[in-house]
DNA sequence: GGTACGATTTGACCCAGGTCAACGAGGTGC
DNA sequence: GCACCTCGTTGACCTGGGTCAAATCGTACC
Protein backbone atom coordinates (compact mmCIF):
# COMPACT_ATOMS: atom_id res chain seq x y z
CA UNK A 1 0.00 0.00 0.00
CA UNK A 2 2.80 2.33 -1.38
CA UNK A 3 1.88 5.48 -2.73
CA UNK A 4 -0.88 6.80 -4.20
CA UNK A 5 -1.36 5.49 -7.83
CA UNK A 6 -3.15 7.52 -10.43
CA UNK A 7 -5.28 6.36 -12.94
CA UNK A 8 -3.36 6.86 -16.19
CA UNK A 9 -6.45 7.99 -18.20
CA UNK A 10 -5.45 11.00 -16.60
CA UNK A 11 -1.98 10.66 -16.92
CA UNK A 12 1.11 11.18 -19.51
CA UNK A 13 2.04 14.27 -21.25
CA UNK A 14 -1.45 15.16 -22.93
CA UNK A 15 -2.33 16.13 -19.29
CA UNK A 16 -1.67 19.78 -18.18
CA UNK A 17 -0.25 19.86 -14.63
CA UNK A 18 -2.46 22.44 -13.72
CA UNK A 19 -5.40 19.73 -13.97
CA UNK A 20 -3.41 17.23 -12.74
CA UNK A 21 -2.74 19.01 -9.44
CA UNK A 22 -6.88 20.17 -9.42
CA UNK A 23 -7.47 16.58 -9.65
CA UNK A 24 -5.01 15.44 -6.66
CA UNK A 25 -6.37 17.98 -5.12
CA UNK A 26 -10.02 16.05 -5.72
CA UNK A 27 -8.96 12.15 -4.93
CA UNK A 28 -9.20 11.02 -1.70
CA UNK A 29 -7.75 7.26 -1.03
CA UNK A 30 -9.10 4.70 0.27
CA UNK A 31 -8.78 0.81 1.67
CA UNK A 32 -10.67 -1.99 0.92
CA UNK A 33 -10.25 -5.84 2.40
CA UNK A 34 -11.02 -8.60 0.37
CA UNK A 35 -13.94 -9.13 -1.21
CA UNK A 36 -15.06 -6.10 0.04
CA UNK A 37 -17.57 -4.25 -2.51
CA UNK A 38 -16.62 -1.07 -3.62
CA UNK A 39 -19.63 -0.28 -5.93
CA UNK A 40 -22.86 -2.40 -6.65
CA UNK A 41 -24.74 -2.57 -9.94
CA UNK A 42 -27.17 0.17 -10.05
CA UNK A 43 -26.04 2.33 -7.04
CA UNK A 44 -25.53 5.91 -7.38
CA UNK A 45 -22.47 6.75 -9.28
CA UNK A 46 -21.80 9.61 -7.24
CA UNK A 47 -18.33 8.95 -6.93
CA UNK A 48 -15.72 7.76 -9.58
CA UNK A 49 -12.96 5.44 -8.54
CA UNK A 50 -9.31 4.70 -10.01
CA UNK A 51 -7.34 1.94 -8.89
CA UNK A 52 -3.94 2.39 -6.91
CA UNK A 53 -3.46 -0.97 -5.68
CA UNK A 54 -4.50 -4.63 -5.86
CA UNK A 55 -6.91 -6.17 -8.21
CA UNK A 56 -10.68 -5.93 -8.60
CA UNK A 57 -13.26 -8.03 -10.17
CA UNK A 58 -16.23 -6.03 -12.28
CA UNK A 59 -19.26 -8.53 -12.85
CA UNK A 60 -22.87 -8.28 -13.31
CA UNK A 61 -25.09 -10.38 -11.76
CA UNK A 62 -28.68 -11.93 -12.89
CA UNK A 63 -31.86 -12.59 -10.55
CA UNK A 64 -30.95 -15.87 -10.33
CA UNK A 65 -26.94 -15.84 -9.52
CA UNK A 66 -25.90 -16.62 -12.65
CA UNK A 67 -22.76 -14.09 -12.82
CA UNK A 68 -20.55 -12.09 -15.79
CA UNK A 69 -17.43 -11.02 -14.75
CA UNK A 70 -16.48 -8.14 -17.51
CA UNK A 71 -13.24 -7.74 -16.35
CA UNK A 72 -10.52 -8.03 -13.78
CA UNK A 73 -8.89 -4.41 -12.75
CA UNK A 74 -5.02 -3.54 -12.19
CA UNK A 75 -3.65 -0.68 -10.81
CA UNK A 76 -4.12 2.57 -13.15
CA UNK A 77 -7.23 1.35 -14.58
CA UNK A 78 -10.16 3.40 -13.76
CA UNK A 79 -13.69 1.81 -12.89
CA UNK A 80 -16.52 2.73 -14.69
CA UNK A 81 -17.16 5.62 -16.82
CA UNK A 82 -17.57 9.05 -15.56
CA UNK A 83 -20.93 11.33 -15.98
CA UNK A 84 -23.16 8.01 -15.57
CA UNK A 85 -25.62 8.58 -13.24
CA UNK A 86 -25.71 5.12 -12.02
CA UNK A 87 -23.12 2.37 -11.90
CA UNK A 88 -23.80 -0.36 -14.45
CA UNK A 89 -22.11 -2.82 -12.79
CA UNK A 90 -20.35 -4.11 -9.45
CA UNK A 91 -17.00 -3.80 -8.13
CA UNK A 92 -15.16 -5.97 -5.35
CA UNK A 93 -11.41 -6.39 -4.07
CA UNK A 94 -9.63 -9.31 -5.21
CA UNK A 95 -7.30 -9.19 -2.22
CA UNK A 96 -6.65 -6.11 -0.49
CA UNK A 97 -6.79 -3.20 -2.77
CA UNK A 98 -6.17 0.65 -2.62
CA UNK A 99 -8.36 3.42 -4.59
CA UNK A 100 -8.54 6.78 -5.09
CA UNK A 101 -11.91 8.36 -5.02
CA UNK A 102 -12.92 11.36 -6.81
CA UNK A 103 -16.51 13.24 -5.48
CA UNK A 104 -18.62 12.99 -8.48
CA UNK A 105 -20.02 16.50 -8.23
CA UNK A 106 -16.35 17.72 -8.32
CA UNK A 107 -15.33 15.43 -10.47
CA UNK A 108 -18.01 16.46 -13.24
CA UNK A 109 -17.65 19.96 -12.49
CA UNK A 110 -13.76 19.59 -13.53
CA UNK A 111 -14.36 17.43 -16.34
CA UNK A 112 -17.42 19.45 -17.68
CA UNK A 113 -14.65 22.58 -17.71
CA UNK A 114 -11.80 20.87 -19.49
CA UNK A 115 -12.09 19.93 -23.51
CA UNK A 116 -8.78 18.58 -22.95
CA UNK A 117 -9.80 15.77 -20.14
CA UNK A 118 -13.58 15.56 -21.97
CA UNK A 119 -11.19 14.55 -25.46
CA UNK A 120 -9.22 11.78 -23.43
CA UNK A 121 -12.56 10.25 -21.88
CA UNK A 122 -13.94 9.70 -25.40
CA UNK A 123 -10.79 8.18 -26.48
CA UNK A 124 -10.76 5.83 -23.01
CA UNK A 125 -14.67 4.87 -23.50
CA UNK A 126 -13.61 4.22 -27.26
CA UNK A 127 -10.59 1.55 -25.78
CA UNK A 128 -13.38 0.28 -23.63
CA UNK A 129 -15.23 -0.59 -26.38
CA UNK A 130 -13.15 -2.29 -28.49
CA UNK A 131 -12.20 -4.33 -25.75
CA UNK A 132 -15.75 -5.46 -24.49
CA UNK A 133 -16.24 -5.98 -28.57
CA UNK A 134 -13.07 -8.42 -28.12
CA UNK A 135 -14.45 -9.90 -25.81
CA UNK A 136 -17.76 -10.34 -27.51
CA UNK A 137 -15.36 -12.42 -30.06
CA UNK A 138 -14.10 -14.45 -27.76
CA UNK A 139 -17.33 -15.67 -26.05
CA UNK A 140 -19.10 -16.44 -29.12
CA UNK A 141 -16.46 -18.26 -30.92
CA UNK A 142 -14.35 -19.73 -28.57
CA UNK A 143 -13.81 -23.13 -27.33
CA UNK A 144 -12.68 -23.64 -23.46
CA UNK A 145 -9.41 -23.43 -24.49
CA UNK A 146 -9.06 -20.46 -26.57
CA UNK A 147 -10.45 -18.95 -23.77
CA UNK A 148 -8.44 -19.96 -20.68
CA UNK A 149 -5.46 -19.15 -23.11
CA UNK A 150 -6.44 -15.99 -24.66
CA UNK A 151 -7.21 -14.93 -20.78
CA UNK A 152 -3.92 -15.95 -19.72
CA UNK A 153 -2.05 -14.07 -22.59
CA UNK A 154 -3.69 -11.23 -21.93
CA UNK A 155 -3.37 -11.39 -17.99
CA UNK A 156 0.17 -11.59 -18.52
CA UNK A 157 0.90 -8.72 -20.90
CA UNK A 158 -1.41 -6.55 -18.33
CA UNK A 159 1.00 -7.43 -16.25
CA UNK A 160 4.05 -7.36 -17.97
CA UNK A 161 3.36 -3.83 -19.15
CA UNK A 162 2.99 -2.69 -15.51
CA UNK A 163 6.16 -4.19 -14.47
CA UNK A 164 4.42 -6.66 -12.51
CA UNK A 165 5.21 -9.67 -14.09
CA UNK A 166 8.13 -12.28 -12.28
CA UNK A 167 8.83 -15.71 -13.28
CA UNK A 168 5.66 -16.96 -12.30
CA UNK A 169 2.69 -15.08 -13.18
CA UNK A 170 -0.05 -14.67 -10.36
CA UNK A 171 -3.39 -15.35 -10.56
CA UNK A 172 -4.92 -13.55 -7.65
CA UNK A 173 -8.56 -14.24 -8.52
CA UNK A 174 -10.15 -17.51 -7.98
CA UNK A 175 -11.02 -20.14 -10.78
CA UNK A 176 -14.67 -19.13 -10.21
CA UNK A 177 -13.78 -15.82 -11.30
CA UNK A 178 -11.98 -16.73 -14.39
CA UNK A 179 -15.19 -19.27 -15.52
CA UNK A 180 -17.49 -16.18 -15.27
CA UNK A 181 -15.07 -13.95 -16.83
CA UNK A 182 -15.13 -16.68 -20.13
CA UNK A 183 -18.33 -18.49 -20.03
CA UNK A 184 -17.10 -21.63 -18.43
CA UNK A 185 -17.69 -23.60 -15.67
CA UNK A 186 -15.05 -23.53 -12.73
CA UNK A 187 -14.58 -27.60 -13.63
CA UNK A 188 -14.18 -26.71 -16.95
CA UNK A 189 -11.62 -23.97 -16.35
CA UNK A 190 -9.66 -26.43 -14.01
CA UNK A 191 -9.62 -29.04 -16.61
CA UNK A 192 -8.49 -26.56 -19.37
CA UNK A 193 -5.57 -25.51 -17.08
CA UNK A 194 -4.93 -29.31 -16.34
CA UNK A 195 -4.55 -29.97 -20.07
CA UNK A 196 -2.58 -27.12 -20.91
CA UNK A 197 -0.17 -28.52 -18.43
CA UNK A 198 -0.25 -31.73 -20.13
CA UNK A 199 0.89 -30.16 -23.55
CA UNK A 200 3.44 -28.47 -21.19
CA UNK A 201 2.43 -24.70 -22.45
CA UNK A 202 1.80 -23.82 -19.00
CA UNK A 203 2.68 -25.03 -15.48
CA UNK A 204 0.19 -24.55 -12.14
CA UNK A 205 1.82 -23.20 -8.95
CA UNK A 206 -0.20 -22.17 -6.45
CA UNK A 207 -1.79 -18.51 -6.93
CA UNK A 208 -0.18 -18.90 -10.61
CA UNK A 209 1.08 -20.10 -13.53
CA UNK A 210 4.33 -20.85 -15.19
CA UNK A 211 4.20 -20.11 -19.21
CA UNK A 212 6.66 -21.86 -20.77
CA UNK A 213 4.98 -21.21 -24.42
CA UNK A 214 1.86 -20.55 -25.41
CA UNK A 215 0.60 -21.67 -28.75
CA UNK A 216 -0.82 -18.89 -31.41
CA UNK A 217 -4.81 -19.99 -31.71
CA UNK A 218 -6.76 -18.43 -34.22
CA UNK A 219 -8.07 -15.73 -31.69
CA UNK A 220 -4.77 -15.08 -30.28
CA UNK A 221 -3.66 -12.72 -32.99
CA UNK A 222 -6.88 -10.82 -32.97
CA UNK A 223 -5.38 -7.34 -32.29
CA UNK A 224 -5.37 -5.95 -29.05
CA UNK A 225 -6.85 -8.29 -26.54
CA UNK A 226 -6.40 -5.89 -23.55
CA UNK A 227 -9.00 -6.23 -21.14
CA UNK A 228 -9.07 -3.32 -18.69
CA UNK A 229 -11.62 -1.26 -17.57
CA UNK B 1 -35.25 6.49 -49.69
CA UNK B 2 -37.40 9.13 -48.65
CA UNK B 3 -35.67 11.96 -46.18
CA UNK B 4 -31.99 12.37 -44.84
CA UNK B 5 -32.16 10.60 -41.57
CA UNK B 6 -29.78 12.43 -38.84
CA UNK B 7 -27.85 10.48 -36.64
CA UNK B 8 -29.96 10.55 -33.18
CA UNK B 9 -26.45 11.23 -31.35
CA UNK B 10 -26.82 14.61 -32.65
CA UNK B 11 -29.86 15.16 -32.45
CA UNK B 12 -32.10 16.01 -29.39
CA UNK B 13 -33.04 19.79 -27.48
CA UNK B 14 -29.28 19.40 -26.42
CA UNK B 15 -27.58 20.47 -29.63
CA UNK B 16 -27.01 23.74 -30.73
CA UNK B 17 -29.42 24.93 -33.94
CA UNK B 18 -26.32 26.37 -35.35
CA UNK B 19 -23.80 23.42 -34.96
CA UNK B 20 -26.69 20.76 -36.69
CA UNK B 21 -26.70 23.43 -39.79
CA UNK B 22 -22.94 23.05 -39.34
CA UNK B 23 -23.66 19.32 -38.96
CA UNK B 24 -25.55 19.23 -41.63
CA UNK B 25 -23.16 20.96 -44.12
CA UNK B 26 -20.88 18.25 -43.86
CA UNK B 27 -22.69 15.41 -44.35
CA UNK B 28 -23.55 13.53 -47.78
CA UNK B 29 -25.68 11.13 -48.30
CA UNK B 30 -24.75 7.58 -50.01
CA UNK B 31 -26.14 4.47 -50.61
CA UNK B 32 -25.73 0.92 -50.73
CA UNK B 33 -26.70 -2.14 -52.19
CA UNK B 34 -28.10 -5.37 -50.27
CA UNK B 35 -24.89 -6.90 -49.23
CA UNK B 36 -22.45 -4.67 -49.73
CA UNK B 37 -19.85 -3.51 -47.33
CA UNK B 38 -19.58 0.23 -45.84
CA UNK B 39 -16.20 0.16 -44.17
CA UNK B 40 -14.19 -2.84 -42.90
CA UNK B 41 -12.33 -3.61 -39.62
CA UNK B 42 -8.91 -2.22 -39.85
CA UNK B 43 -9.94 0.13 -42.62
CA UNK B 44 -8.73 3.68 -42.08
CA UNK B 45 -11.29 5.76 -40.45
CA UNK B 46 -11.40 8.71 -42.27
CA UNK B 47 -15.57 9.21 -42.13
CA UNK B 48 -17.89 8.66 -39.94
CA UNK B 49 -21.39 7.55 -41.15
CA UNK B 50 -25.26 7.85 -39.82
CA UNK B 51 -27.64 5.11 -40.84
CA UNK B 52 -30.20 6.75 -42.39
CA UNK B 53 -32.29 4.36 -44.07
CA UNK B 54 -32.23 0.35 -43.81
CA UNK B 55 -30.26 -1.88 -41.41
CA UNK B 56 -26.56 -2.72 -41.46
CA UNK B 57 -24.79 -5.59 -39.20
CA UNK B 58 -21.89 -4.55 -37.39
CA UNK B 59 -19.33 -7.70 -36.94
CA UNK B 60 -15.89 -8.75 -36.62
CA UNK B 61 -14.19 -11.68 -38.58
CA UNK B 62 -11.26 -14.47 -37.17
CA UNK B 63 -8.70 -15.37 -39.59
CA UNK B 64 -10.80 -18.79 -40.02
CA UNK B 65 -14.00 -17.37 -41.08
CA UNK B 66 -16.03 -17.40 -37.94
CA UNK B 67 -17.40 -14.04 -36.93
CA UNK B 68 -19.26 -12.32 -34.68
CA UNK B 69 -21.91 -10.14 -35.19
CA UNK B 70 -21.81 -7.04 -32.81
CA UNK B 71 -24.90 -5.25 -33.03
CA UNK B 72 -27.88 -4.59 -36.03
CA UNK B 73 -27.79 -0.80 -36.76
CA UNK B 74 -31.11 0.93 -37.34
CA UNK B 75 -32.02 4.39 -38.89
CA UNK B 76 -30.39 7.04 -36.18
CA UNK B 77 -27.58 5.23 -35.27
CA UNK B 78 -24.23 5.99 -35.49
CA UNK B 79 -21.53 3.53 -37.07
CA UNK B 80 -18.37 3.52 -35.02
CA UNK B 81 -17.09 6.06 -32.92
CA UNK B 82 -15.69 9.25 -34.03
CA UNK B 83 -11.82 10.23 -33.51
CA UNK B 84 -10.84 6.49 -33.71
CA UNK B 85 -7.88 6.49 -36.72
CA UNK B 86 -9.20 2.67 -37.52
CA UNK B 87 -12.65 0.95 -37.85
CA UNK B 88 -12.31 -1.81 -35.16
CA UNK B 89 -15.30 -3.58 -37.20
CA UNK B 90 -16.93 -4.17 -40.06
CA UNK B 91 -20.45 -3.05 -41.61
CA UNK B 92 -22.13 -4.56 -44.17
CA UNK B 93 -25.79 -3.77 -45.79
CA UNK B 94 -28.46 -5.68 -45.29
CA UNK B 95 -30.53 -4.94 -48.06
CA UNK B 96 -30.72 -1.60 -50.03
CA UNK B 97 -29.21 0.91 -47.21
CA UNK B 98 -29.05 5.18 -47.01
CA UNK B 99 -26.11 6.51 -44.91
CA UNK B 100 -24.96 9.99 -44.26
CA UNK B 101 -21.03 10.38 -44.01
CA UNK B 102 -19.43 12.82 -42.49
CA UNK B 103 -16.01 13.35 -43.93
CA UNK B 104 -13.32 12.77 -40.78
CA UNK B 105 -11.28 15.95 -40.80
CA UNK B 106 -13.66 18.55 -40.87
CA UNK B 107 -15.69 16.46 -38.27
CA UNK B 108 -12.59 16.01 -36.02
CA UNK B 109 -12.52 19.61 -35.97
CA UNK B 110 -16.10 20.08 -35.09
CA UNK B 111 -15.56 17.28 -32.19
CA UNK B 112 -12.73 19.49 -30.71
CA UNK B 113 -14.30 22.47 -31.04
CA UNK B 114 -17.38 22.02 -29.32
CA UNK B 115 -17.22 20.67 -25.34
CA UNK B 116 -21.37 20.38 -26.28
CA UNK B 117 -20.51 17.35 -28.78
CA UNK B 118 -18.11 16.18 -26.95
CA UNK B 119 -20.06 15.58 -23.69
CA UNK B 120 -22.59 13.69 -25.99
CA UNK B 121 -20.07 11.82 -27.41
CA UNK B 122 -18.63 10.88 -23.98
CA UNK B 123 -22.38 9.60 -23.27
CA UNK B 124 -23.10 7.90 -26.42
CA UNK B 125 -20.05 6.12 -25.78
CA UNK B 126 -21.15 5.31 -22.25
CA UNK B 127 -24.48 3.91 -23.38
CA UNK B 128 -22.63 1.36 -26.24
CA UNK B 129 -20.28 0.08 -22.98
CA UNK B 130 -23.31 -0.79 -21.19
CA UNK B 131 -24.77 -2.20 -24.08
CA UNK B 132 -21.78 -4.16 -24.65
CA UNK B 133 -21.38 -5.16 -21.29
CA UNK B 134 -24.88 -6.61 -21.08
CA UNK B 135 -24.07 -8.28 -24.57
CA UNK B 136 -21.27 -9.99 -22.71
CA UNK B 137 -23.73 -11.12 -20.11
CA UNK B 138 -26.47 -12.93 -22.69
CA UNK B 139 -23.45 -14.71 -24.68
CA UNK B 140 -21.87 -15.63 -21.23
CA UNK B 141 -24.34 -16.87 -19.09
CA UNK B 142 -27.64 -17.39 -21.70
CA UNK B 143 -29.29 -20.42 -23.16
CA UNK B 144 -30.55 -21.01 -26.96
CA UNK B 145 -33.90 -20.32 -26.17
CA UNK B 146 -32.98 -17.21 -23.42
CA UNK B 147 -30.38 -15.68 -26.31
CA UNK B 148 -33.06 -16.11 -29.19
CA UNK B 149 -36.13 -14.17 -26.75
CA UNK B 150 -34.37 -11.79 -26.10
CA UNK B 151 -32.83 -11.06 -29.01
CA UNK B 152 -36.71 -10.37 -30.27
CA UNK B 153 -37.57 -8.77 -27.26
CA UNK B 154 -34.67 -6.00 -27.60
CA UNK B 155 -35.31 -6.19 -31.54
CA UNK B 156 -38.63 -5.31 -31.39
CA UNK B 157 -38.72 -2.84 -28.47
CA UNK B 158 -35.73 -1.26 -31.01
CA UNK B 159 -38.60 -1.29 -33.89
CA UNK B 160 -41.25 0.16 -31.63
CA UNK B 161 -39.14 3.34 -30.44
CA UNK B 162 -38.98 4.11 -34.63
CA UNK B 163 -42.25 3.41 -35.21
CA UNK B 164 -41.54 0.88 -37.44
CA UNK B 165 -43.41 -2.01 -35.67
CA UNK B 166 -46.37 -3.40 -37.61
CA UNK B 167 -48.40 -6.29 -36.87
CA UNK B 168 -45.68 -8.67 -37.86
CA UNK B 169 -41.62 -7.95 -36.62
CA UNK B 170 -39.71 -7.98 -39.70
CA UNK B 171 -36.79 -9.81 -39.31
CA UNK B 172 -34.86 -8.33 -42.40
CA UNK B 173 -31.62 -10.50 -41.09
CA UNK B 174 -30.69 -14.18 -42.02
CA UNK B 175 -30.50 -16.62 -39.43
CA UNK B 176 -26.99 -17.18 -39.95
CA UNK B 177 -26.48 -13.31 -38.85
CA UNK B 178 -28.47 -13.77 -35.76
CA UNK B 179 -26.83 -17.07 -35.33
CA UNK B 180 -23.33 -15.07 -35.21
CA UNK B 181 -24.94 -12.46 -32.56
CA UNK B 182 -25.68 -14.92 -30.53
CA UNK B 183 -22.88 -17.24 -30.69
CA UNK B 184 -25.17 -20.16 -31.85
CA UNK B 185 -25.43 -22.19 -35.11
CA UNK B 186 -27.91 -21.10 -37.32
CA UNK B 187 -29.41 -24.54 -37.15
CA UNK B 188 -29.86 -24.40 -33.31
CA UNK B 189 -31.63 -20.75 -33.91
CA UNK B 190 -34.14 -22.42 -36.42
CA UNK B 191 -34.43 -25.00 -33.60
CA UNK B 192 -34.90 -22.83 -30.91
CA UNK B 193 -37.32 -20.08 -33.15
CA UNK B 194 -39.49 -23.54 -33.94
CA UNK B 195 -39.85 -24.19 -30.50
CA UNK B 196 -40.45 -20.82 -29.38
CA UNK B 197 -43.42 -20.81 -32.09
CA UNK B 198 -44.46 -24.33 -30.50
CA UNK B 199 -44.83 -22.90 -27.09
CA UNK B 200 -47.11 -20.10 -28.78
CA UNK B 201 -44.79 -17.66 -28.00
CA UNK B 202 -44.52 -16.43 -31.46
CA UNK B 203 -45.58 -17.26 -35.01
CA UNK B 204 -42.92 -17.41 -37.66
CA UNK B 205 -43.90 -16.01 -41.31
CA UNK B 206 -42.16 -15.13 -44.30
CA UNK B 207 -38.83 -12.71 -43.34
CA UNK B 208 -40.32 -11.89 -39.98
CA UNK B 209 -41.97 -13.10 -36.91
CA UNK B 210 -45.24 -12.39 -35.27
CA UNK B 211 -44.98 -12.01 -31.45
CA UNK B 212 -48.19 -13.29 -29.21
CA UNK B 213 -46.36 -13.39 -25.63
CA UNK B 214 -42.67 -13.32 -24.70
CA UNK B 215 -42.10 -15.07 -21.31
CA UNK B 216 -39.84 -13.30 -18.89
CA UNK B 217 -36.88 -15.53 -18.50
CA UNK B 218 -34.32 -13.82 -16.13
CA UNK B 219 -32.15 -12.37 -18.21
CA UNK B 220 -34.79 -10.56 -20.21
CA UNK B 221 -35.34 -8.65 -16.91
CA UNK B 222 -31.98 -7.72 -16.78
CA UNK B 223 -32.60 -4.05 -17.80
CA UNK B 224 -32.19 -1.78 -20.53
CA UNK B 225 -30.75 -4.31 -23.87
CA UNK B 226 -31.14 -1.96 -26.63
CA UNK B 227 -28.67 -3.43 -28.68
CA UNK B 228 -27.83 -0.53 -31.30
CA UNK B 229 -24.49 1.02 -32.17
C1' DG C 1 1.05 -31.31 15.26
C1' DG C 2 -4.02 -31.63 14.20
C1' DT C 3 -8.48 -30.03 12.72
C1' DA C 4 -11.43 -27.34 9.87
C1' DC C 5 -12.80 -25.15 5.88
C1' DG C 6 -12.63 -23.31 1.46
C1' DA C 7 -10.41 -23.82 -3.11
C1' DT C 8 -9.12 -26.94 -6.55
C1' DT C 9 -8.76 -31.14 -8.97
C1' DT C 10 -10.48 -35.32 -10.82
C1' DG C 11 -13.82 -38.80 -12.22
C1' DA C 12 -18.24 -40.54 -14.13
C1' DC C 13 -22.06 -39.40 -16.48
C1' DC C 14 -25.33 -36.50 -19.17
C1' DC C 15 -27.32 -33.23 -22.31
C1' DA C 16 -27.70 -28.80 -24.96
C1' DG C 17 -26.13 -27.52 -28.78
C1' DG C 18 -23.02 -28.58 -32.69
C1' DT C 19 -22.36 -31.36 -37.03
C1' DC C 20 -23.68 -33.46 -41.16
C1' DA C 21 -26.91 -34.38 -44.39
C1' DA C 22 -31.36 -34.44 -46.64
C1' DC C 23 -35.27 -31.89 -47.98
C1' DG C 24 -38.45 -28.07 -49.03
C1' DA C 25 -39.83 -23.36 -50.23
C1' DG C 26 -39.18 -19.14 -52.73
C1' DG C 27 -36.86 -16.52 -56.37
C1' DT C 28 -34.82 -15.72 -60.91
C1' DG C 29 -33.32 -16.42 -65.49
C1' DC C 30 -34.17 -18.82 -69.63
C1' DG D 1 -42.45 -24.74 -67.42
C1' DC D 2 -37.82 -25.97 -65.82
C1' DA D 3 -33.18 -25.63 -64.06
C1' DC D 4 -30.78 -23.53 -60.62
C1' DC D 5 -29.62 -21.38 -56.37
C1' DT D 6 -29.97 -19.62 -51.83
C1' DC D 7 -32.23 -19.80 -47.51
C1' DG D 8 -34.54 -22.16 -44.08
C1' DT D 9 -36.18 -26.37 -41.77
C1' DT D 10 -35.81 -30.91 -39.99
C1' DG D 11 -33.74 -35.34 -38.64
C1' DA D 12 -30.04 -38.40 -36.81
C1' DC D 13 -26.15 -38.53 -34.48
C1' DC D 14 -22.04 -36.85 -31.78
C1' DT D 15 -19.32 -34.27 -28.51
C1' DG D 16 -17.63 -30.41 -25.64
C1' DG D 17 -18.64 -28.78 -21.80
C1' DG D 18 -21.99 -28.94 -17.91
C1' DT D 19 -23.44 -31.52 -13.62
C1' DC D 20 -22.83 -34.03 -9.55
C1' DA D 21 -19.94 -36.06 -6.38
C1' DA D 22 -15.82 -37.46 -4.31
C1' DA D 23 -11.07 -36.80 -3.35
C1' DT D 24 -7.03 -33.68 -2.48
C1' DC D 25 -4.60 -29.56 -1.47
C1' DG D 26 -3.56 -25.29 1.27
C1' DT D 27 -3.80 -22.45 4.81
C1' DA D 28 -5.32 -20.69 9.03
C1' DC D 29 -6.32 -21.40 13.61
C1' DC D 30 -6.02 -24.03 17.87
Amino acid sequence: MRRAFFPTLFCGEACDPLELRELRRLATQLYFGAGKTIFAEGDLADSAFGLSQGVIRLYKLLPDGRRQVLAFALPGDFLGMPLADRHSFSADAIGEVAVCRFSGADLTKFIRSSPNIMLRLIEFATRKLDMAQDQLLLLGNGSAEEKVAIFLVSWCNRLGRLSMLSETVPLPMRRQDIADFLGLKLETVSRTLAKLEQKKVIRLVPNGVLLTGLAQTPLVTSRSHQPQI
